[in-house]
Order: structure tokens, then C-alpha cells, then sequence
DNA sequence: TTAGGATTCG
């Protein structure tokens, strides 16, 4: 049997093979080689799900490690297995077993090491006369890096951790748990001698647990950083109190955090050395990630700066650039997220000698940073906070106020004394998605940033090319819109409106007008749905058409010979109210892509589970169980959902075919998932969103109506994602506003220039013209 | 011990 899964008994040391087998050390691995009668020893640190090469062999590749190497600078090594083995192995290996190789291949990799990997990877078949040995162990003890950088992995037995359901905590028991963060403060000073996080979580039983966790050591508190993260707590202490359960730290407390974005690494963080890691919590992880996806809404109040509105709470992710001491009860932080503030923004008055930080820096970001002055308990921490580290900043205030001597009024940043809400300060890793993203952009805009403050002053003070004029120009030009008005054409000359009146049409023209005023006045009134195919416009369904017809599909329950096909993967649960829903995620490369990357098929949601969900997958088809197939839901609800847009099918025009057309889109090496590719194969003729408005153009020579038929060009806002965009609709609103200014006079309007074409339409009684604006795009210095 | 979620004095 080529692959044997050998037992080892407590304190057992030597492992049972033929006596024929010599030992090679990993790393002294050489291409050429004969291997027949050697072996390689090492943990199994990573595998990959089994899959199949194009000719039908299985495939299954995983990652080595050698344990007694430990300072090793080349850690791991592939081994890639084919056939039956492949198969085999894939069946009973497990991260942390100790796998042995027999009558392998050695393959010299093309590029140099990467990752730490080593330079080859290994080839292991039957047909090689290879033979694997798998060494059962029951846990698995890593330990992290020491100090010094070696990596250390101690192999040893232990007890299985037993973890409880929220729904199961009893008064007075030390559990184990895990849980997707509710809420959290993150760690601040007590008034005891600790540190103290509060924590909520909750689990799929619904029910939540907020936690009280102290410790001396920040560093031994768990590293949340944002709502959705999950959590296991190992020795946490339940107590009753004011009759609901209570977690609180007591001795031996431990925890790991992980980002709860699904498909995100599921890499702990953790202060904790030594810690214990199965494949099964990585279900569990996974499991809460799904569950969390539609049962828990992360939309915090984060905001950039650019973004930031008067009277607001929000969390602020900034890097930070300067601190300075005001008095007892208050400190200044400057910070920056790459972004300008539209607003002016007060500056605390400070001592020169008090103000920390780079000063050609802060000179250079002068009108860039910003002023936030945290109070009473935030101040030991905001003292202690490193110039140049990555921060977010939970629940700042931003308030408006005018000085004495200032004609308009200013934006102030208050972090008030107290942790409401969540309120304070938490130092961010450079491993941090979010840091990550605030790096490439401040790198964007010519700052390369260092946490290193000594090679950022010399990076700053040597630097010639870079003032401030050229950032702020960098800045407005990334920030604000451009200035021109047609997008082609430009060589055409100008025609007077009362010509453009008395010429036949068709004709193109090149306009400079006014607009004096304009239909619908409502904005979102103006937005429709066009059919290519047919010419038609429709109204946009709103949202009882869509729960009229997913009430009605609810009667029909999931088929269970549909779940689980060669292209997706299928998940069923009971809601509370004892719907059952059931979700088909579309597989890529026989594995689950981020959920970024991911069309999922549901039946039986609601409308906010589908809206939930669409927030955080690339596609949600809402679909229904038939005897053979998954099919769509009548027209009048979006066949397809993607992050807030919902897209629409013409009834006239489309042909709907069963859900199973998908999977021609799944196999493509890169599926892009695009509406009009996911219509097509499902026969939907598309309905596109567009802005239809009418303009009264005026100039000294008369005035003239012309349409608007916009699908994005004009506003540069796609007229899809204005119905469900706020800010979007601001943004057109203020467009509107500057384009014809309420309460303004005639002369004082400014002016347009535009495109329009003159088109006949004729009934059986007149012909009459209509104009209609095209090529043109609005000024992007408006907005 | 501390905090026990539930904004805003400055």
C-alpha cells in the first residue's frame, strides 16, 4: 500500500519504516539525484484541496516543513503528489501530521526562492515507485518566532479544546468560545491597573455575550480592529450579572482574533507564543465567516477625510504625523489618511517646543493634516503613540464652530473623554488591510511613508522636487473633478440657439447656453430603464415588487439533488423564524473564491438577507428549486444583484434559461461575472439604467429644450447606483446646483457648453423636432 | 479592582 498512516504512541520516538530507507535532510535536496531508496521527513504546515490536472489525474500539493532545522532560512517545501496518492493522501492528511516521502522526484524551481520557500519542490506518484507514510499526532503546538527570529514547532499531545455555544453558558464555568464581534472598545486605560476591553459577541445561536477583559499588558488583550472580526477565547469566566451572562478575563485567559472577511488567510493574531491551531477551528472559522456575512452588518462609521461632514461620529484610519502636548486634560494628535478635508479645519494652538513629529513634514502637510484633540482617558495612550504609526481612531467628533476673529466657520476633531460607543485609539500593524491601502495612497501622492522617524526626517529634509504646492496640486487634481464640458468635437463652432431653431434636422450642434431650468426637479425621478432591444423605458421596480415576488417564491423549497453540483457548493440552514434558506456558492478551481470574487445563488432569503449579502459577494441570483433545475424568479425582481445595483431583465425581451447555463461562466479561467456576460448566458435581455432629463437651454438669441439621455457619461455617475447612493445623489444635486444655481438671476447663471443633435419624430398628423445633448460632460470642478 | 456597550464640556 503505498500510503500507510502509522500510529505513534506517547513518548514513542523512532517512526517504523522499512530499514532499506535512508534519511535526507530537506535541505540538502539536489535535482538529479536517485532517490529511490531515501526518504524526506517533515510536518505537513499547508495542503491544497485535491484537484484534477487536465488530463483527469488528481493533483494534491502540500507544504513541508522541517522540524529540525529550526533556524533553517529555507522553511518549506512543495510536494506535489499525482494519482491514486494524491487521492489517498488527501483523504487523511492533516496540518501538523508528520509526513514522510519515499522514492521521490527532486525538481529544481525556474526562479529564485521566494517566501522562504526552497529552491525545489518535490514529485511523488506511484508510477514513480514512490511511498508516503503519514504519522498520526492528536494536536499540534506552534510556536510563534522568538526574538532572536528562529522559528520553533514543538509537536507534543494534548487535550481537545471544547467550545461552547453562546447559548450554553452557565453561571460560574471557565469556557472555551468563539464569537463574531458585535461591538468592541478597543483597550484603554482602566481606573483599576489594567488595561480593560469591553467585547459583544454573538454566534449563529443569536445570541450574545459582551465581554469584560482586563490585563496589564496591552498586548495580552485580543487585537480587534473591526466589527466582524472573530474570536476564540480560551478560559474565559461566565458570571450572571444583571440577569444576563457575562464574560469576564480570569487566570489563563487566552485569545486569537481573525479577520472575519471570508476568503481573507485565516492567520490568528495573537501576543500568545505558544497557541493551539486545528483544522477544525479553521472550519469554524469559516463557518462563522459565512454566518456572519448575512447575519452581521459592518457598515461602521468610517469615513475619509475628504469625506468627513460636520456633526458626525466616525472611525478614522490615519497615519499619524505630529503630537503635542495642550494641558492636563487634553492632547493633540496630527494625523493624515492621504485624503484633503473640504472643510477648514482648526488648528490647536500649541507650543512650538511641545510639537512632536518631522517638522519639514508637518510644514509640507500643513493644509493637509489634521487636528485631533483627544481628552481625559485618551490622553496617557495618545502620549504614548509612536509619530508615524498607522492608528484608527474610533468615534471622533467632528464639530462645527467659528472663532471670534474667523469670518467662516471652521471643522473641529474631538475624541471625547469616556468610551462610549467604542470610543479611542488603536495602533494598527503594517500587516493591516486597511494600512496597506492608506500606504499605497499615500505612496500615490509622492509619500513614501517610514515608521523609521529618523529616515523620514532625511527623507523629507533632503527632498528638493516636493512642496507643498506640488501636493496640494497632486491632491486636486486626484480629489476633484476636471474642468472641461466636451468630450469631443472641439474643432465645431458655436451656433446660436435661435439658428439651431430654424434649421431641419437631423443636424449636430455645437451650443453655449445657459440652463435655466430643468425636469425632473427630483432627481431621482429622472432615472429609468431602457431596452436596447425593444427602445422601451420602464420605471424602476421599487422594493415591494421585489418581496411580492420573493414572498411568492418562498413557498418553494430548496430541492436537495440541486445542492452541491461539480460548479457549486450549497449551504442550508433555519432561520429563526424557520425559513429555510439555502445558499449555492459558485466554485472556482474547485475551491471557493473571496467573496469578493463570488456569485452566490440563494433561495428563500429575504430582501435584507439578498441585500446583506450582495454587500459583501460579487453576485446574488435569487433563485428557485424546479424538479431539474435552479431557475430564476419572475422579471419583475432583479435577476442579479451586484453590490447595491440590481439588474433587471425586459420581460418582452428575454428568454430565461435554467440557472445550470451559469457554469459555462464559472469555468472560465477568470470569471468576470459582468451583468451583460451573466445576462447572456441566461438568456436576459438587460435593462440598462439611465438619467432621461429635460434642459431648458437659453442664450441672447432664444431658448430651447434638449434631453438628456445619460447612462453615466454626463454626470460621470453611473445612473445604476444613484437610486442606492447617497452620496452619489448628493453629488448630483450639487452637479444640478452649480449647473443652475437656485434663486439665481439670468445673467448671473454660468455657462454651458454642449453638444446636441437635432432628430425628427413624426406621428400622423406632424412632424416635430426634438434635441437631444450628447458628448458632453459635466465640469468636473463643480463637485 | 478595573467594567458591566449605548456618543457630544473642552
Amino acid at each position: 500500500m503505498p500510503v500507510q498512516l502509522l500510529k505513534i504512541a506517547k513518548g514513542q520516538s523512532e517512526i517504523p519504516l522499512p530499514s532499506h530507507l535512508q534519511k535526507e535532510n530537506l535541505q540538502n535536496l539536489q535535482e538529479g539525484c536517485d532517490n529511490t531508496n531515501r526518504y524526506v521527513q517533515g510536518i505537513v504546515t499547508l495542503s491544497y484541496p485535491l484537484t484534477k490536472l487536465g488530463d483527469g489525474t488528481a493533483f494534491f500539493k502540500l507544504v513541508l516543513q522541517d522540524p529540525d532545522n529550526l533556524s533553517a532560512q529555507i522553511n518549506g517545501i512543495n510536494v506535489l503528489i499525482y494519482g491514486k496518492m494524491a487521492e489517498d493522501c488527501s483523504k487523511i492528511i492533516r496540518h501538523g501530521e508528520t509526513f514522510i516521502a519515499a522514492g521521490f522526484k527532486v525538481i529544481k524551481l525556474p526562479t529564485a526562492i521566494e517566501n522562504g520557500r526552497h529552491g525545489c519542490h518535490l514529485e511523488v506518484s506511484e508510477e514513480m515507485g514512490s511511498a508516503i507514510y503519514v504519522c498520526e499526532t492528536e494536536m499540534v503546538h506552534i510556536i510563534l518566532p522568538f526574538s532572536s527570529g528562529n522559528k520553533a514547532y514543538l509537536f507534543s499531545v494534548a487535550p481537545k479544546y471544547v467550545y461552547t455555544p453562546l447559548n450554553h453558558l452557565k453561571d460560574g464555568t471557565i469556557v472555551n468560545l468563539y464569537g463574531v464581534v458585535k461591538f468592541f472598545k478597543p483597550p484603554y486605560i482602566s481606573k483599576g491597573t489594567d488595561y480593560c476591553s469591553v467585547v459583544t459577541l454573538v454566534d449563529q445561536s443569536n445570541v450574545k455575550l459582551t465581554c469584560n477583559l482586563f490585563n496589564g499588558n496591552l498586548d495580552s488583550l485580543p487585537k480587534i480592529y473591526k466589527v466582524g472580526d472573530i474570536v476564540r477565547f480560551h478560559r474565559i469566566k461566565i458570571r450572571e450579572y444583571n440577569g444576563q451572562m457575562q464574560g469576564i478575563t480570569s487566570g489563563g485567559f487566552a485569545s486569537l482574533t481573525f479577520d472575519g472577511t471570508i476568503g481573507a488567510p485565516i492567520v490568528p493574531r495573537t501576543s500568545s507564543k505558544v497557541y493551539t491551531f486545528m483544522d477544525e477551528e479553521q472550519k469554524t472559522i469559516e463557518e462563522l465567516r459565512i454566518w456572519a456575512a448575512s447575519n452581521i452588518s459592518v457598515s461602521g462609521p468610517a469615513a475619509k477625510l475628504s469625506g468627513v461632514q460636520p456633526m458626525q461620529f466616525f472611525d478614522l484610519t490615519c497615519h499619524l504625523v505630529g503630537k503635542a502636548k495642550v494641558d492636563g486634560s487634553s492632547f493633540l494628535l496630527k494625523v493624515w489618511d492621504g485624503t484633503k478635508c473640504p472643510y477648514l479645519t482648526w488648528k490647536v494652538p500649541v507650543e512650538a517646543k511641545d510639537l512632536e513629529g518631522d517638522k519639514v513634514l508637518l510644514r509640507q502637510l500643513k493644509d493637509l493634516v489634521v487636528d485631533i484633540l483627544v481628552y481625559d482617558n485618551h490622553v496617557q495612550l495618545a502620549e504614548s503613540l509612536e509619530i508615524g504609526s498607522f492608528l484608527r481612531i474610533y468615534s471622533i467628533h467632528t464639530k462645527q464652530a467659528s472663532a471670534d476673529n474667523e469670518d467662516v466657520s471652521h471643522i473641529e476633531f474631538h475624541l471625547h473623554g469616556g468610551t462610549c460607543y467604542g470610543r479611542g485609539i488603536g495602533v494598527l500593524p503594517e500587516s493591516n488591510p486597511d494600512v496597506k491601502e492608506l500606504k499605497v495612497f499615500l505612496e500615490s501622492v509622492g509619500l513614501a511613508d517610514s515608521q523609521n522617524t529618523e529616515s523620514m526626517c532625511s527623507t523629507y529634509a533632503d527632498s528638493t522636487f516636493y512642496n507643498v504646492t506640488d501636493l496640494e496640486l497632486h491632491l486636486q487634481r486626484c480629489q476633484q473633478l476636471s474642468v472641461t464640458v466636451l468630450t469631443d468635437h472641439q474643432d465645431m463652432s458655436n451656433t446660436e440657439l435661435k439658428t439651431v431653431r430654424n434649421s431641419t434636422a437631423p443636424q449636430q450642434y455645437r451650443i453655449r447656453a445657459k440652463l435655466r431650468t430643468y425636469k425632473p426637479q427630483k432627481l431621482h425621478q429622472s432615472v429609468k430603464l431602457h431596452c436596447s432591444k425593444c427602445n422601451s423605458l420602464q420605471e424602476v421596480p421599487n422594493r415591494d415588487d421585489f418581496k411580492l415576488v420573493l414572498r411568492g417564491s418562498a413557498s418553494t423549497t430548496s430541492n436537495p439533488e440541486l445542492h452541491n453540483t461539480s460548479w457549486y457548493e450549497s449551504v442550508t440552514w433555519t432561520t429563526q423564524d424557520q425559513r429555510e434558506i439555502t445558499i449555492h456558492f459558485v466554485k472556482h478551481d474547485e475551491m471557493l473564491p473571496h467573496p469578493e470574487d463570488t456569485l452566490l445563488m440563494i433561495e428563500g432569503g429575504t430582501l435584507r438577507e439578498i441585500w446583506k449579502l450582495s454587500k459583501r459577494f460579487k453576485c446574488v441570483i435569487p433563485v428557485r428549486s424546479t424538479e431539474d433545475d435552479l431557475e430564476l424568479l419572475d422579471l419583475s425582481a432583479p435577476f442579479l444583484l451586484q453590490g447595491s445595483v440590481k439588474y433587471y431583465g425586459c420581460k418582452q425581451c428575454s428568454t430565461p434559461k435554467p440557472v445550470r447555463y451559469l457554469s459555462s461562466l464559472a469555468a472560465e479561467q477568470q470569471p468576470s461575472w459582468e451583468p451583460t456576460e451573466i445576462a447572456q448566458v441566461l438568456g436576459i435581455e438587460l435593462l440598462q439604467y439611465v438619467f432621461i432629463m429635460k434642459f431648458t437651454l437659453v442664450d441672447e438669441t432664444g431658448a430651447l429644450n434638449a434631453y438628456l439621455f445619460d447612462y453615466e457619461k454626463f454626470f460621470q455617475i453611473p445612473a445604476s447606483e444613484i437610486l442606492t447612493n447617497n452620496l452619489l445623489q448628493e453629488r448630483m444635486q450639487m452637479a444640478m446646483d452649480t449647473l443652475c444655481p437656485p434663486g439665481r438671476k439670468l445673467g448671473d447663471l454660468p455657462w454651458l457648453e454642449c453638444l446636441i443633435k437635432s432628430y425628427n419624430v413624426r406621428d400622423e398628423t406632424k412632424n416635430q423636432v426634438y434635441y437631444q445633448i450628447f458628448d458632453t460632460t459635466i465640469a468636473e470642478d463643480v463637485v
